[in-house]
DNA sequence: CGCCGCTTGTTCACGTGGTCACAAGCGCCC
DNA sequence: GGGCGCTTGTGACCACGTGAACAAGCGGCG
């Protein structure tokens, strides 16, 4: 790790890193448009942000903007890729083949996109053995083994709340380092392992709070146009 | 200020309104648990943030703790649930019923909590017709009708990126005031209505920017312990 | 009835993130 | 080759959110 002679070490905001993604999507989109080069104006279009954040967001990557002209598309396509750690594909598991398991198994935008799905595991002998999207399901028993096999970059748990942090727990044993978490309970890990949450139902209490507050409370079908209270539109 | 009569205006940040539901439910497991009363310092173990930053949360809603005791669990509960829109229910429209639409209609963690799925509507004929946990699939042209027989107040997206902008202003067409959308690409709605998204790529690929940050590429199987560099971990 | 320990509610200092504005720099055209 | 318009990159400022620290206040106990 003792790299030193390389500048990387440039520190990207959270709140930065969470939008690369997005002007990733949009810069594919402009890319599909024949487009050679994009201003931060536009991508800020594209990616719903404003211009200036763009600006500001893309600098951290380093100066791979020409003043005058704007970005070029393809290259800044690379050098995002490049950042986000696209370059390789990283091997994701899923717990739990549930209703949302399932899913999330059947969807092909993954490994559409370096994300291939590596694994399948469930606790469930009735699940275990029987095969989704070509995968078989195995027991969650043979998760080292499984991770001893190829190697597992990421560990999505889709099991009920209740087996979420035992889960996360023998991934984690198992060498996996990057967890997405869509059981509605708190899930620990160390400091050195990241975790992401995906909540159904705080995203719709938040709306309903919103929408609350705007007095959307349904009895009256009339919305006055004066209330505007509705931050989470961003 | 022109004082107001009501002391509701309160402006409760963002930040901790996304928090809100965290602190709901771990007071659902503390009443479980038969606790009367809970301290900020339990309360912040159970919800995974630290004592200071719940206690300023709480205070926003009012003071509804007790020095040297506590906050009344059930008490609390109340207040947070008035607050955050539950003491009604919330009717829920899911438009697009493949992969994604059928695990979120056949999820029965919605109903429970106040969120009940009132109409499931999609664009395929093959698709329109059947029954989905004991609802029948309407077709999305019928969308305005379905809004007119019963209040809809939630939007859920789960249709391909490509529909998603045309589904979220029937949606609003209709009076839906509030959004949840699952599509990956980026949906405008007018200041007035609420949208929130989930997005399961940039989860992967923020967790792919901290893994490979942390150098956890995958061709060296010794991981240097000295490397902390994983701030998703909140 | 007064003291004491415990926990809240609030204040303050700090860091992070967002917005604005503008000089620097590039390409193009005359 | 010089000027000009356009767009970047960044520095300054402001708003928001976080974390620590502490006085205020409650209940209980002697
Ligand atoms: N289905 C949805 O649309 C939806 C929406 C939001 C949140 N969620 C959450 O996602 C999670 C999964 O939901 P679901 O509807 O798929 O649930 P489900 O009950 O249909 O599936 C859960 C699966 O996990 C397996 N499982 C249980 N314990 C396990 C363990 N210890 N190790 C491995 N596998 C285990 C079960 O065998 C089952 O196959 C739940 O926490 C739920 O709250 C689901
Ligand atoms: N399946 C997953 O696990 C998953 C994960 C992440 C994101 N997503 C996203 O969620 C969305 C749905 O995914 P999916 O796998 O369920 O896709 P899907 O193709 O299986 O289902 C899409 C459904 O939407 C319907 N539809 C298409 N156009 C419509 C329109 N104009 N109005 C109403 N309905 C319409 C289709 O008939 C189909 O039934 C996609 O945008 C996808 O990228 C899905």
């Amino acid at each position: 790790m003792a790299e030193g002679s390389k500048r990387q070490a440039r520190k990207i905001p959270e709140a930065t890193v969470a939008r690369l993604p997005i002007y990733l999507r949009s810069l594919l989109e402009a890319a599909g448009d024949g487009l050679p080069t994009i201003s931060s104006e536009r991508l800020a279009e594209l990616s719903g942000f404003n211009a200036a954040k763009v600006r500001k967001d893309l600098s951290y990557l380093g100066s791979y903007g020409t003043r005058g002209v704007g970005y070029d598309v393809e290259y800044l396509q690379y050098q995002m890729s490049r950042e986000l750690g696209l370059t390789k594909d990283w091997h994701v598991v899923i717990a739990g083949l549930g209703n949302l398991g399932h899913a999330l198994a059947n969807y092909g935008g993954f490994g559409d996109r370096g994300f291939p799905v590596a694994a399948l595991v469930d606790a469930d002998p009735r699940v275990v053995g029987t095969d989704i999207n070509g995968i078989t399901v195995r027991h969650i028993d043979e998760l080292d083994a499984i991770a001893a096999e190829s190697q597992i970059d990421i560990g999505i748990i889709a099991t009920p709340a209740s087996a979420a942090q035992e889960v996360a727990d023998r991934m984690i044993a198992a060498g996996v380092s990057s967890i997405l978490n869509f059981a509605p309970t708190i899930v620990s890990v160390p400091a050195e392992v990241s975790l992401r949450k995906v909540d159904l139902a705080v995203e719709l209490q938040i709306l309903s709070f919103y929408q609350q507050r705007r007095g959307g409370a349904g009895s009256t079908s009339s919305l006055p146009p004066e209330t505007a209270a509705a931050p989470p539109a961003g």
